[in-house]
RNA sequence: GGGUCGGUACCCGAGUGGCCAAAGGGGGCAGUCUGUAAAACUGCUGCGCAAGCUACGUUGGUUCGAAUCCAACCCGGCCCA
C-alpha cells in the first residue's frame, strides 16, 4: 500500500512516528486514511483534574499528542471536571471525596499550565466536559445508558476482574465509559488518545460516534511507564515519579536510579527522539557499544534538556559527578534555620535536630535517633553516634549537616537572641 | 428485606481476654558493596529524652485487664428474595 511517491514516504514516516511506541491502533488503516485528509485532523486526550503534578508517564500520551500537532493537527484536550465533582470510585476502597469546583478550577489551572510545557499552544483547545454534561437531565442519561448492556461493560478487564474477584464496582463507575464516549461525540474527535487502561473506554466513544452518524474516531492507546521502582507503573501516590517540573538535579538523580531494564523502555517513551533514533540507541545498548551507564546518563540528560532547556542536562550531570562521584557536597545546598525557640541553653539534641532539618525524610525525633543510630548522618562529612548528645547550637553556624547519600542542609544558627 | 462472612499498622495478613506497639511477608528507609542499576548482606520501620501516650471500622458496654467478649451503628463480599 505503500506508494513510491514522495507523499507515501512522508506519510509511511509520520505513521511510524505516531505509532511506533502505541500499543494499540484501531484501527491503522483507518488512522492512514485519515491522515490523508489533507485537513487537521481534531485529536482528543480526556485528562483527569483530580492529581495536580504531570509526570513523565503522564507527558507518554502528551508527547504522542505533541507529535500530531507537530504534524499540523489540533489537540483537543478535554478536561474532565465534571467527572471528578462527581467523584469518580476508580480507586475504589477510600471511595474518593468528590472535588468542590474551586478545587477542580485550581487543579485546572496547574495542569493546562504544566502541560503547556509539552503541547504547543497553537493548535490546542482546551475543553471542559462540564459544558454538555452539566447540561444533562436524567432523561438524556437514560437514553445513554440504554445504549449499553451490562455485559458489554463487564467486558472492560477491569470490570471483569473485580467483578470475579468479589471486589466492588459502583452503578456510577459503569456510567463513566459512557459519559467519556459521549464527550468523543461533542467535540467530534478524529483520534482519540490514552494510556491502555483508556482503551475500553475510548472504544465506546468509536461505538457512540458511530451511532450518531459520525467517521468514528480512531483509537490509539499508549503503554503505562513504570515507575522508578520498575514494577509499578507510575504514580504519585505511588511515590514513584518523576514529575516534569521538578528541578534538573531531581531528575537526572532519579532516572540514574531507575533499573537498567527499564531503560529501553525509556529510551522509547520520555526522550521525545524519532524512533529510528531510539532503535539505533537501543542496539547500541544491546550490542555493547554502549555501556549501560551511558546510555542511562545520556538518557537523564535528554530528558532534562527536554524539560528545561539545552545544556541543563548536562549541567545536571556535572552536578551529579560532584555529589556521587567525588562525593563533594552539591554546589547548591538549601539553609535551614535552626529555630530560637529548639535551643535550650544554647543546646539541642542532634536527634531532634536531624528530625527538624530533614521534616520530609526524618518525619519524627524517634526516626531522626535510629538515622543516626545506623550511621546515616553527618556533619561536615564525620558520622555522628550518639542521638542524645546535645550539639552545642553555636558551633554549628555554616556546618553542613547530610543524612543518607541525597539530604544536605547548611546550618544557620539563630542570632540576636539571649546570649 | 433475610441469611452469612468479613473490616488489624503503607499493603497483604496472623492474632480470638493479660506474655500485643501487635507474628510473617511485601514495600520503604539507613549501612556495606556498586555504576545513586541489579544481586547480596546487616539493621531499622507508631509518638515521646523519659514516665508514658495513641492505635486493630465507629460508638458504647462487660472486665482488675479488650484487637480479642457483648450491643448498636457504619462499610464491603457472597447467597436468598
Amino acid at each position: 500500500m505503500t506508494s513510491p511517491d514522495g507523499a507515501g514516504a512522508e506519510l509511511d514516516d509520520l505513521m511510524w512516528v505516531l505509532t511506533a511506541s502505541a500499543v494499540d491502533v484501531i484501527t491503522p488503516a483507518d488512522l492512514r486514511r485519515k491522515l490523508s485528509l489533507g485537513r487537521p485532523l481534531r485529536v482528543k486526550l480526556g485528562i483527569d483534574p483530580t492529581a495536580s503534578d504531570i509526570h513523565l508517564g503522564f507527558a507518554v500520551v502528551l508527547r504522542t499528542l505533541r507529535r500530531f500537532q507537530d504534524a499540523g493537527h489540533v489537540a483537543v484536550l478535554i478536561l474532565g471536571d465534571f467527572t471528578a465533582r462527581v467523584g469518580d470510585p476508580s480507586g475504589r476502597s477510600a471511595t474518593r471525596p468528590p472535588l468542590s469546583a474551586e478545587q477542580v478550577d485550581a487543579h485546572a489551572a496547574t495542569y493546562v499550565e504544566q502541560v503547556a510545557r509539552i503541547l504547543r499552544p497553537d493548535r490546542l483547545e482546551v475543553r471542559r466536559n462540564s459544558e454538555w454534561l452539566g447540561e444533562m437531565g436524567i432523561a438524556d442519561v437514560l437514553r445513554l445508558t440504554a445504549r449499553a448492556t451490562v455485559a458489554q461493560m463487564l467486558e472492560r478487564n477491569d470490570f471483569a476482574n473485580r467483578y470475579r474477584e468479589g471486589r466492588p464496582i459502583s452503578v456510577t463507575e459503569l456510567l463513566y465509559p459512557l459519559l467519556q464516549g459521549w464527550d468523543s461525540v461533542v467535540v467530534e474527535a478524529d483520534v482519540e488518545l490514552g494510556g491502555t487502561d483508556q482503551l475500553f473506554n475510548n472504544l465506546v466513544g468509536r461505538e457512540l460516534q458511530a451511532q450518531e452518524g459520525q467517521d468514528p474516531q480512531v483509537v490509539l492507546t499508549t503503554p503505562l511507564l513504570e515507575g522508578t521502582d520498575g514494577v509499578q507503573k507510575m504514580s504519585k501516590s505511588l511515590g514513584n515519579y518523576i514529575g516534569i517540573a521538578e528541578a534538573p538535579a531531581e531528575q537526572f538523580g532519579k532516572l540514574m536510579r531507575i533499573p537498567d531494564a527499564l531503560m529501553p523502555r525509556y529510551l522509547a517513551l520520555t526522550t521525545a527522539w524519532h524512533p529510528d533514533r531510539v532503535e539505533e540507541v537501543e542496539a547500541d545498548l544491546m550490542s555493547g557499544r554502549r555501556s549501560a551507564v551511558e546510555t542511562k546518563r545520556l538518557l537523564a540528560r535528554t530528558v532534562v534538556d527536554l524539560y528545561h532547556g539545552e545544556g541543563a542536562g548536562a549541567e545536571a550531570e556535572a552536578g551529579f559527578d560532584r555529589v556521587f562521584r567525588s562525593h563533594e557536597v552539591p554546589s547548591e545546598v538549601e539553609t535551614f534555620d535552626v529555630p530560637a525557640s529548639e535551643v535550650a541553653g544554647g543546646r539541642i539534641r542532634w536527634a531532634r535536630l536531624v528530625h527538624l532539618a530533614f521534616p520530609g525524610a526524618v518525619p519524627s525525633n524517634k526516626e531522626g535517633r535510629r538515622k543516626i543510630e545506623q550511621g546515616g548522618v553527618r556533619l561536615d562529612g564525620v558520622k555522628l553516634d550518639d542521638p542524645d548528645a546535645e550539639a552545642e547550637v553555636a558551633g554549628l553556624e555554616g556546618r553542613i549537616l547530610q543524612m543518607g547519600r541525597r539530604h544536605w542542609a547548611r546550618l544557620v544558627v539563630p542570632s540576636g537572641g539571649p546570649e
